[in-house]
DNA sequence: CCATAGTAAAAAATCGATTTTTTACATCAT
DNA sequence: ATGATGTAAAAAATCGATTTTTTACTATGG
């Protein structure tokens, strides 16, 4: 039995979360154009869960739609990276701010397990699917008391569309460790309440991940078209 | 000939708009389901169009999508609304701040250009939808130069959310006067380019606006369900 | 009389086919 | 030979019908 979460018609929803992994995962080619007929075979569906499933991902960020010419994986752009980055900074650290005021013991608990997760899958070097699941509910996790239901649509979103960048950047592991070594500091900031410190330490953090993920930018690439 | 804005699929497009019009026009009742064959004949439209523009409606936030139950139209919240005007504060505060660094004379000249608009609306009484769009435009301009399209995105998104409040909130002449003044009062202290001063009447304007927009929230109301 | 199971009507979701639009190619005129 | 125009193939968008799921109602048993 699969643990499907389960929002709205089940075929679209499935596809949704599918399409939404494959494209964060750097499955499709920046820029490539997505034809319908492909996908349909591609994932075994019907024609409308699809160009429903496509549709909410263009309303999400994750997607073009252009005219009568369908839909199409966003370019990488430099540029987009910088802003994504830079947004990411500010909104995270209003986020962890506020968390840091509001969160109860039950968020200390839930924020140790997650951080040992998160080591526990460090230490695993296979499974970096799992890894970035546990990297995900990490950071998740630690904003999530912040108050704002909206401020943590906004940062999702915005991970959403950093990390495309960041699983196409070729591995550092240098940075990896550092930044590695920062997410228990995180934590240890976070216990202790030091906002301005913790805010710091975070706004460093994605100041780095930037650094890595800026490696999937080659501004001099001269606009791929197709794949496959 | 029609001056549509023709993004991709041409129904699907035309009818996301004006659904989207219709949901912050508060022309559909908070809570209420929409029914897939009524929303066909009451916009002439085929199922796809119809679904492809709910679908990208819920990912965006106006619709929010149930099970298997089809879509509804979200509740007005005070405590989301609260969320909402307190992010909107922020986020168009940080975009101010930068806007009034970046903005070059092209800005100036066009933001006087708005305000005019904007005020030759105010004296005009009847025409109330030429007023929404002229202070949408007002405001939109006075924070284009920010430099970050996904700050800007995300305002553009918070605004609809919280337009969708005022719009059915009963009309305060009182605040509304003095919201009035303070576009002038905006445009003078941005082309002084005194960024604190403009600051902090920009988030004056909004949670004035946000006391306006409280109206819209009958928190004792016992769940509205169905309409028409 | 209330609760539960079964059934029929209604609604939403999905499918395959049709229509429309775009793109690639070939022909003709300059 | 080059550019424009028309035509055919391909792709996307839309439609109406079918299938699945939910909801409301009824009958039956406790």
């Amino acid at each position: 039995m699969e643990a499907e979460v389960a929002t709205a018609n089940m075929t679209a929803s499935q596809l949704y979360a599918a399409l939404k992994r494959d494209l964060i995962d750097g499955r499709f080619a920046a820029g490539q154009k997505l034809a319908i007929t492909a996908l349909r075979q591609r994932y075994r569906v019907g024609l409308s869960p699809l160009r429903e499933a496509l549709n909410r991902l263009a309303a999400y960020g994750l997607l073009e739609q252009e005219n009568q010419r369908g839909f199409r994986v966003p370019a990488l752009k430099r540029a987009e990276l910088d802003d994504i980055a830079d947004l990411r900074r500010r909104l995270e650290g209003l986020a962890l701010a506020q968390a840091l005021q509001e969160g109860g013991d039950e968020w200390e608990a839930g924020l140790l397990a997650a951080f040992h997760r998160l080591k526990r899958a460090d230490e695993t070097p296979g499974k970096l699917e799992h890894w970035e699941q546990m990297h995900l509910q990490f950071h998740r996790h630690l904003l999530e008391p912040c108050g704002s239901a909206w401020l943590l649509r906004f940062i999702e979103q915005l991970h959403d569309q950093f990390d495309r960048y960041r699983r196409m950047a070729p591995a550092n592991d240098t940075i990896r460790a550092r930044l590695n070594v920062q997410h228990g500091q995180l934590v240890d900031l976070a216990m202790a309440r030091d906002v301005p410190a913790a805010r710091a330490l975070l706004e460093e953090h994605i100041r780095l991940s930037h650094e890595v993920a800026r490696g999937a930018c080659q501004e001099d690439r001269t606009s791929v078209e197709e794949r496959d």
